[in-house]
DNA sequence: GCAATGACTGGAG
DNA sequence: CCTCCAGCCATTG
Protein backbone atom coordinates (compact mmCIF):
# COMPACT_ATOMS: atom_id res chain seq x y z
CA UNK A 1 0.00 0.00 0.00
CA UNK A 2 1.02 3.80 -0.53
CA UNK A 3 1.38 5.78 2.32
CA UNK A 4 1.53 8.97 0.40
CA UNK A 5 -0.46 9.84 -2.71
CA UNK A 6 -0.66 12.82 -4.90
CA UNK A 7 -2.01 16.35 -3.05
CA UNK A 8 -5.01 15.76 -5.57
CA UNK A 9 -5.76 12.33 -5.17
CA UNK A 10 -5.82 12.79 -1.36
CA UNK A 11 -7.92 15.47 -1.70
CA UNK A 12 -10.66 13.29 -3.68
CA UNK A 13 -10.59 10.48 -1.23
CA UNK A 14 -11.44 12.93 1.76
CA UNK A 15 -14.07 14.73 -0.32
CA UNK A 16 -15.29 11.58 -1.43
CA UNK A 17 -16.12 10.28 2.03
CA UNK A 18 -18.28 13.64 2.78
CA UNK A 19 -21.72 12.31 4.38
CA UNK A 20 -24.67 13.45 2.54
CA UNK A 21 -25.76 16.53 3.85
CA UNK A 22 -22.76 18.33 5.00
CA UNK A 23 -20.67 20.11 4.35
CA UNK A 24 -16.59 21.06 4.74
CA UNK A 25 -13.72 23.72 4.36
CA UNK A 26 -10.69 23.72 1.79
CA UNK A 27 -9.09 24.57 4.85
CA UNK A 28 -10.31 21.92 6.95
CA UNK A 29 -9.52 19.35 3.81
CA UNK A 30 -5.78 20.93 3.62
CA UNK A 31 -5.57 20.60 7.29
CA UNK A 32 -6.08 17.18 7.66
CA UNK A 33 -3.86 16.60 4.34
CA UNK A 34 -1.41 17.85 6.70
CA UNK A 35 -0.57 20.81 4.70
CA UNK A 36 -2.70 23.93 5.95
CA UNK A 37 -1.59 26.20 4.02
CA UNK A 38 -2.42 24.44 0.45
CA UNK A 39 -6.05 25.34 0.94
CA UNK A 40 -5.78 26.84 -2.51
CA UNK A 41 -4.44 23.48 -3.89
CA UNK A 42 -7.63 22.01 -2.20
CA UNK A 43 -9.27 24.14 -4.64
CA UNK A 44 -7.35 23.56 -7.71
CA UNK A 45 -7.97 19.93 -7.55
CA UNK A 46 -11.59 19.91 -7.39
CA UNK A 47 -11.32 22.14 -10.39
CA UNK A 48 -9.36 19.64 -12.49
CA UNK A 49 -12.52 17.07 -11.38
CA UNK A 50 -14.29 18.99 -13.95
CA UNK A 51 -11.69 17.48 -16.51
CA UNK A 52 -11.37 14.34 -14.64
CA UNK A 53 -13.16 11.02 -15.20
CA UNK A 54 -13.73 10.99 -11.10
CA UNK A 55 -17.27 11.82 -9.63
CA UNK A 56 -16.64 13.18 -6.68
CA UNK A 57 -19.18 15.47 -4.79
CA UNK A 58 -17.43 18.47 -5.04
CA UNK A 59 -20.69 20.34 -4.41
CA UNK A 60 -20.13 19.51 -0.61
CA UNK A 61 -16.93 21.67 -0.19
CA UNK A 62 -17.27 25.45 0.31
CA UNK A 63 -14.89 27.95 1.76
CA UNK A 64 -14.52 29.24 4.60
CA UNK A 65 -17.62 32.04 4.49
CA UNK A 66 -19.80 28.79 3.39
CA UNK A 67 -20.00 30.30 -0.10
CA UNK A 68 -20.03 28.09 -3.36
CA UNK A 69 -17.02 29.79 -4.90
CA UNK A 70 -16.55 26.77 -7.85
CA UNK A 71 -20.54 26.81 -8.55
CA UNK A 72 -18.70 28.44 -11.81
CA UNK A 73 -16.52 25.70 -12.03
CA UNK A 74 -19.66 23.20 -12.31
CA UNK A 75 -21.53 22.71 -16.23
CA UNK A 76 -24.30 25.12 -14.97
CA UNK A 77 -23.43 28.25 -12.41
CA UNK A 78 -26.62 26.96 -10.19
CA UNK A 79 -25.99 23.05 -10.66
CA UNK A 80 -23.83 23.13 -7.34
CA UNK A 81 -26.40 25.17 -5.14
CA UNK A 82 -29.13 22.81 -6.69
CA UNK A 83 -27.37 19.40 -5.64
CA UNK A 84 -26.98 21.01 -2.60
CA UNK A 85 -30.82 21.41 -1.80
CA UNK A 86 -31.05 18.54 -3.38
CA UNK A 87 -29.21 17.27 -0.35
CA UNK A 88 -31.56 18.87 2.15
CA UNK A 89 -28.74 22.06 2.38
CA UNK A 90 -30.18 25.78 1.88
CA UNK A 91 -28.38 27.86 -0.27
CA UNK A 92 -29.36 31.22 0.23
CA UNK A 93 -27.50 34.18 -1.86
CA UNK A 94 -24.75 31.41 -2.99
CA UNK A 95 -24.38 31.13 0.46
CA UNK A 96 -24.58 27.76 2.84
CA UNK A 97 -27.45 29.20 5.09
CA UNK A 98 -26.79 27.36 8.49
CA UNK A 99 -23.12 26.83 7.66
CA UNK A 100 -21.89 26.02 10.98
CA UNK A 101 -24.47 23.62 11.59
CA UNK A 102 -23.91 21.73 8.57
CA UNK A 103 -19.73 22.07 8.46
CA UNK A 104 -18.11 19.03 9.73
CA UNK A 105 -14.48 18.45 9.80
CA UNK A 106 -12.88 15.82 7.76
CA UNK A 107 -11.69 14.17 10.91
CA UNK A 108 -14.71 13.98 12.32
CA UNK A 109 -16.07 11.83 9.57
CA UNK A 110 -12.86 10.59 8.51
CA UNK A 111 -12.23 8.99 11.84
CA UNK A 112 -9.93 6.39 12.56
C1' DG B 1 13.58 24.37 -14.12
C1' DC B 2 11.45 28.98 -13.50
C1' DA B 3 7.21 31.90 -13.65
C1' DA B 4 2.46 32.30 -13.31
C1' DT B 5 -1.93 30.59 -11.49
C1' DG B 6 -5.69 29.72 -8.17
C1' DA B 7 -13.10 26.46 -6.16
C1' DC B 8 -8.24 29.68 -0.04
C1' DT B 9 -7.26 31.86 4.67
C1' DG B 10 -6.50 35.15 8.34
C1' DG B 11 -5.97 39.75 9.80
C1' DA B 12 -7.49 44.58 9.58
C1' DG B 13 -10.98 48.34 8.40
C1' DC C 1 -21.48 40.12 8.14
C1' DC C 2 -18.71 42.39 4.13
C1' DT C 3 -14.34 44.22 1.67
C1' DC C 4 -9.32 44.66 0.89
C1' DC C 5 -4.32 43.05 1.33
C1' DA C 6 -0.72 39.78 1.57
C1' DG C 7 0.99 34.93 2.21
C1' DC C 8 1.12 29.88 0.81
C1' DC C 9 2.08 25.88 -1.97
C1' DA C 10 1.37 22.09 -5.49
C1' DT C 11 0.19 21.93 -10.38
C1' DT C 12 0.71 23.56 -15.02
C1' DG C 13 2.83 25.92 -19.14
Amino acid sequence: MKKHKDFFQAVYEIVSCIPEGRVTTYGAIAETLGTKASARLVGTALKQLKNSPTKIPAHRVVNRNGVLTGKMSFPTPTFMQELLETEGIEIKNDKVVRFQELFIHPKDFLKK
